[in-house]
DNA sequence: CGCTAGTTTGACCTACATCAACCTACGTGG
DNA sequence: CCACGTAGGTTGATGTAGGTCAAACTAGCG
């Protein structure tokens, strides 16, 4: 197979908007504006803000997701301090976000797939406390803020499902928290990896083999290790009949096996 | 000086409410319910969920949060698994929240102090995803969740400053992964101890001397570091002359040398 | 076809963990 | 009031996971 990110069979609800856009051929827009976005239509709204929304209150976050915007591979779609005005979905493609230290270093905070927002953390300030970049060619819905607290004033359900997200947000770092503070290499790779796979697999993509979007580096960044060790941990765990690893491709021959490192202490 | 977290001359909004609340002495208060709560009266208004209400807005908020509850020293607050009905407003004391993995590693995800909310991890699956423990005797505001959704839909005021706290936390989460990602064992210590005193000084304490309310090990496990090397760094600063250290009484005593730690690279 | 960015692998080094002994302070009961 | 127990803290000796440096390999891409 070509793309062993394609879709199972079972669930591929949304296959289409996975591929990258330029591949990507959208549907038959309910509105006249052909720029226009409609939550209401679109193949994520199990996965994105409008989750658990009727469809009159999915007309009405209709009225408010204004655009979309492309972003280039490598480029971003804001910058820490960046004035924040709005909050943005994946709809296609992948992105990962950072912050930078006086000194230079800079750490990966997370990587974002379709249907997950980013810019969160620009609330606090009124600026994005991050760096948002594309890994590749992409496309989001803006969600203007100001007008996303307007809207979820008059919808509970949208209230709710937004302070879900947020949430989830905090006990997902809090969840790396745990991964950056007490396990080692291995145990952080294993747990990357079937974290990026459940996450796939929601998207209707196989559990088993994914295209990572990410360089070793990046990968490091985010668990807190270097890239060499990224590489050898890869390698270790090919050896040892866990993964088939060629450069980005990746193929789990033995899940148990990973989930079994992630749960044990040591050995 | 017998206590050196004592409020400095110049700020002390609230030293009363940060003592432990065996030597604290309420306000009369503004209700005839002793046990009523009234942020419109709390000294901690603007540290807390109140900031920026207007005075109509904080009576209305009054009605909200219900009652106070006192938690013992080494007791929970909540566990990981209770069902969540309530954000916390921590009144007087000290928390930690911390989560466990399966294998019973677990890993403290911050330190609350006055004027600070716990619980927001509970409402992505309307179960709490940590254990909050208080590490001296303390009280906190209950606040009923459906209670605020509802109120915050209400004011938008209150709406963008709750959302302003959650965001706050996630921004926070992020320092912490870059802080354990890529810090040494001196920076991390460095960067406890300054955000340590920066939130006390904003509660009118000195931003000089403190009292840990935490261990060694819980200090390490905050850091992602063992409680010996927390000890060892300890007394590696006091040697180098940048802090005095009598077990849990802190007195920094150079603090732009501990502010060029964490700012430095290395050495 | 040659450049460049990314990856792999090896040899060596170091920051921190581990293990162990001892110390300190405080609370309890005699 | 003291003595003893215990939880927490310090310090030393040694081990090791992962960092660092370096070289070679691979795959796109202009």
């Amino acid at each position: 197979m070509l793309n062993p990110n394609a879709p199972t069979s079972d669930t591929a609800p949304q296959d289409a908007l996975l591929r990258p856009a330029s591949e990507r051929r959208d549907p038959i827009p309910m509105k006249i504006d052909a720029f226009k976005v409609a939550c209401s239509s679109c193949n994520l709204r199990e996965l994105c803000l409008p989750v658990g929304l009727s469809q009159p209150q999915l007309t009405q976050l209709d009225t408010l997701v204004g655009a979309r915007k492309s972003v280039k591979r490598g480029d971003a779609l804001f910058h820490t301090g960046d004035s924040f005005k709005s909050v943005y979905a994946v709809r296609t493609g992948f992105f990962k976000t950072r912050i930078s230290s006086e000194d230079g270093r800079d750490q990966v905070t997370g990587f974002q797939m379709a249907g997950e927002l980013l810019g969160l953390d620009g609330i606090s300030t009124d600026r994005h406390a991050c760096d948002a970049i594309a890994l590749e060619d992409s496309q989001v819905c803006v969600i203007p803020y100001s007008q996303l607290e307007e809207l979820s004033r008059e919808f509970s359900d949208l209230q709710h499902q937004f302070h879900k997200i947020m949430s989830r947000e905090i006990v997902r770092d809090h969840g790396v928290m745990l991964l950056l503070g007490s396990m080692r290499a291995e145990e952080r790779l294993a747990a990357f990896l079937l974290n990026l796979t459940q996450r796939l697999h929601a998207r209707g993509f196989s559990a088993s083999a994914l295209v990572l979007r990410m360089t070793r580096e990046e990968i490091g960044s985010y668990l807190g290790l270097k890239l060499e060790t990224v590489s050898r941990t890869f390698s270790k765990f090919q050896d040892e009949g866990l993964l088939e690893v060629k450069q980005r491709d990746i193929r789990i021959t033995d899940e148990p096996g990973l989930k079994a490192l992630v749960n044990s202490v040591r050995c």
